[in-house]
This record gives C-alpha cells, structure tokens and sequence, in this order.
DNA sequence: TTTTATAATATCGTTAAATGATATCATTTA
DNA sequence: TAAATGATATCATTTAACGATATTATAAAA
C-alpha cells in the first residue's frame, strides 16, 4: 500500500496484529487462528505473514520472547496494542462516516 | 497494496466511492465533502482521486453523467453502490472479529 | 544412524496502490 | 488579452500483497 506506512492499518497488518492480542504465538498458529475466527474469510499466506512479522518486530509492535528449532514466538507489546486499538477506532470512524453519508447495509446481511 | 485488486476496498477508495452515493459529484467536490465529512480525518489529494476515478469508471463503480468545462460530473452504478456496502460490511465483520479475539475500545474512546 | 517427512520460517519477483509534485486546460475576472 | 482560479491529468517514487519457492530444524520411519 500506501505512502504512510503504518497510518491505517490494512486488512493483513491488522489481523495479524490482532492475534496477537490473544497471547503470544508463533507465525503459523497466528495464522492459523486468523483463517479460524475469520471463518476462513482471512487468509494470511507465508509470504505475507513473515513480511509483516519482520515489519512488526522492527516498529517494536511485537517482540521475539522465544526461540525453539525453528519457531519464533512473539508477543504483542504495548505500542503494538494501541495501534491495533486504533485500528479499530478507525474502523468505527469509516462506519460512523459511512452512515452520514447514509449508507446502509443491504437487507439481507443486516444485524 | 494489493494483488487481488478491488476485493477489499483501501481507506482512499472507500471514501471516494462513498462521497458517490450522497448524488453526482466532480471530483474536487467530492474530494472536499471527504474532507468534511471526515471532519478533516481524510484527505484525498488530486494524483490519489483522479487515479482513483479513472480506475472506477473503467470498473464501472461510477459513470460520467456531465462535462462541462473541465468539470466532469459521475454518478455512481449500482455496481459500484453494492461495491461500497460490501466494503461495508467487511468494516463490520474486522469489528466482529476484534470483538471475537477480545480487543475492547481504549476508555477514552468508548462509546 | 541415515533417509524421509513435516513444520516453520524466509525470500524473490511481480503487480497494485498512495501520493507529492507538477503540468495542463477551461473558465472567469481584471 | 492577461492573470487568476478551478478542475483535471500525469509522473515518479515508495510501500504493500502474495504466489511460488527455497531453506532449515525437528520428528518419524527405515
């Protein structure tokens, strides 16, 4: 994406940030458990995973708590957990705006 | 961003398709009614909107209703109306999931 | 103790998006 | 007719997504 990074989160950025807000994992389980709550709608793939992993640890939103053969598991840090957090509130401010305007859901995936 | 182009719609082209649906708009007024409704929070600049418009007509998501002058008018299609609610619901469905994975709103955003 | 399988991570190369800067062009105003 | 303004168009650069593929560590089987 874009030309300032880390602003809004996208769709990847934030799922893969989000998991880890359950407790520390390791790549694969985060993507695992992804595609799981997502009810499949998100699916993370290698690549992009250890892409935002390694770009994550550099912005310290998550650290490396543990190495074993080849499993790295991390853990979400405090700064990591607010920008999810304000992921989120961008994400209701895109709603709240979405209604100004008056858009509205369609019918049939209302509720 | 993205390979998969137009599945999920970025910050910028969510709120370009939005304006739409409010009725036909020029480019700059739509630009500025983002401005506005966002209450400054978005900011679409020229090379970012008349990219974005360009790619929506060719997807058929708005059509050219009127020139006069340079002023190009667009409407939005009903393609491009269901392209927006779907962008929608998926704002609703990352919420969902965040709820799912347990991120609560920081206290001072609440409510 | 070598294979072989498997789990997990890492990297490459391509396509797409965002955007500042700048240019172009039509209309209005001086 | 020149200058200002409004509106659109394009260029060049940076960043993101991600399929495909490679690498590496452990575990299981031979």
């Amino acid at each position: 994406m874009p030309k300032k990074s880390m602003e809004t989160l996208t769709e990847s950025m934030f799922y893969v940030l989000l998991a880890f807000t359950r407790g520390p994992l390791c790549g694969t389980d985060a993507s695992e458990l992804i595609e799981k709550v997502s009810e499949g709608r998100v699916c993370i793939g290698p690549a992009t995973l250890y892409t935002l992993l390694a770009k994550f640890e550099k912005e310290k939103y998550i650290k490396e708590i543990s190495v074993e053969g080849r499993r790295r598991t991390y853990e979400i840090t405090e700064k990591g957990l607010k920008a999810c957090q304000s992921e989120l509130e961008r994400l209701y401010l895109c709603i709240k705006d979405a209604q100004a305007m008056g858009l509205r859901r369609t019918c049939d995936e209302e509720r």
